[in-house]
DNA sequence: ACCTGAACACCGTTCAAGT
DNA sequence: ACCTGAACACCGTTCAAGT
């Protein structure tokens, strides 16, 4: 009975928009300055840790004094995923589309590392807004360059976007001691894995204990530039196309 | 100071272990019948509606009396997501790798689909248990069907899994209505995209707006199929490894 | 126009007490 | 061994009142 999907944040912008002028000279507080310290306490404490009433402690205003510069938590939310996907640098375009798309894919993961708790946000929720768009282009542009048309760019487009959310939010979210599976017990189950029918994971054990994510978002990398090259290759017979 | 991490989760069973025997004629309750309600409530009010209060209101008992068989809320969570990946499907093997990768696939898709609220769980929390590596275990035979040494099929798994989560996540938790962008806006924001120095999303605004998740799906494992293809083709010079 | 405090309707979890 | 209620320390958000 209770509609809880996250509100459609659409074209429409902010309800609460603050005032041109420096506001008379109150607390000074703002929508950006409520998403900075959001920022910060996120990247100190997790998510989980964040809450408007705390937000507000560490501001050092009252609780409700927030909901004069952001609809509600939500809000806030949706602020810092957009902050981090705005944030992610737009590599310069060197004409080759292999290496321009590495080199966005490694700006990708760089803030999403830089920003652990944020990046889970940015799967979840529908980022409408003109800032969020920026991988967007930066992926599209060198789609363009490397001669894949708009509309094959686009299921393209979606395609690396969910391998790159897919890989940075499982890195992230996996402690920095952990490497996905239980890396003590792995190999000490090896017998309860094999009587489990879980032969092929026992048998790669040893290569599922141990992660470098690094090496493991380089080799995803690879494998998404392979799939392209095969599809350009593929595609070459009816290139010629200019009317 | 205060740290949130969720917990190893690891090798050692929950604490709280139910008895053998039905325990002297009570209620009833058991882990497994905490993880069925959860389960039913979250598919229909969504994550945000769990509640270990409501859940007990739920089940018509206290809600203390759930952590005698669940550790606490995170518990639970854990519990689903181990579940939901649990209870994919692990299609029969047919020796044609490219079709049972294609079947696992849509096995993981539609499990996705059923539990709407569940999908993003699998993705952040970290998952130790046996029931969980059962898609683990048929994407490595599936690879090892496909001749891919076990090392280099454990770097493939995680490409896998990171773009079949990192898509059925993203799409699960965009509204039925929304196609990932601001499907009525964006068209007319046209102009305001281009301003944006947003060119190539602005050309393509029109293919944007628009989106087929079962297509766009399909598309993402034709990708990763022919990612694979290549990575085959390639070895195909030192292939002869038979001793 | 913005800030504030009290108030409402919730949370997860601990603990001592029951059976 | 399991269940229970009271209690603690929190939440997000509304609303009427302040300046």
């Amino acid at each position: 009975m209770k509609r809880h999907r996250a509100p459609p944040s659409g074209a429409a912008p902010s309800r609460t928009a603050p005032r041109r002028g420096r506001p008379k000279g109150g607390t000074g507080l703002t929508r950006e300055k409520v998403l900075d310290a959001a920022l910060a306490l996120v990247d100190q404490e997790g998510v989980d840790a964040l809450s408007m009433r705390g937000l507000a402690a560490v501001m050092g205003v009252d609780a409700m004094s927030l909901y004069n510069h952001v609809d509600n938590k939500d809000a806030v939310l949706d602020g810092l995923a957009e902050r981090l996907l705005a944030s992610i640098e737009r590599p310069v375009l060197t004409g080759d589309w292999r290496r321009d798309l590495r080199a966005l894919a490694l700006s990708f993961r760089q803030v999403a590392l830089r920003h652990p708790g944020i990046a889970p946000l940015v799967l979840t929720r529908q980022l409408g807004s003109l800032q969020a768009m920026a991988v967007s282009e930066a992926a599209l542009a060198t789609l363009d360059a490397a001669g894949v048309p708009p509309k094959e760019a686009v299921h393209v487009l979606r395609f690396i976007l969910a391998f790159l959310i897919g890989a940075l939010v499982r890195e992230v979210s996996s402690g920095p001691t952990f490497s996905g599976l239980d890396l003590d017990g792995l190999a000490e189950r090896h017998t309860a894995l094999k009587t489990s029918g879980l032969r092929h994971v026992a048998r790669a054990a040893r290569h599922l204990a141990a992660c470098d994510h690094a090496a493991e978002f380089e080799f995803g990398v690879d494998m998404m530039v392979a799939a392209l090259e095969a599809r350009l290759g593929s595609s070459r017979g009816p290139k010629r196309r200019a009317k």
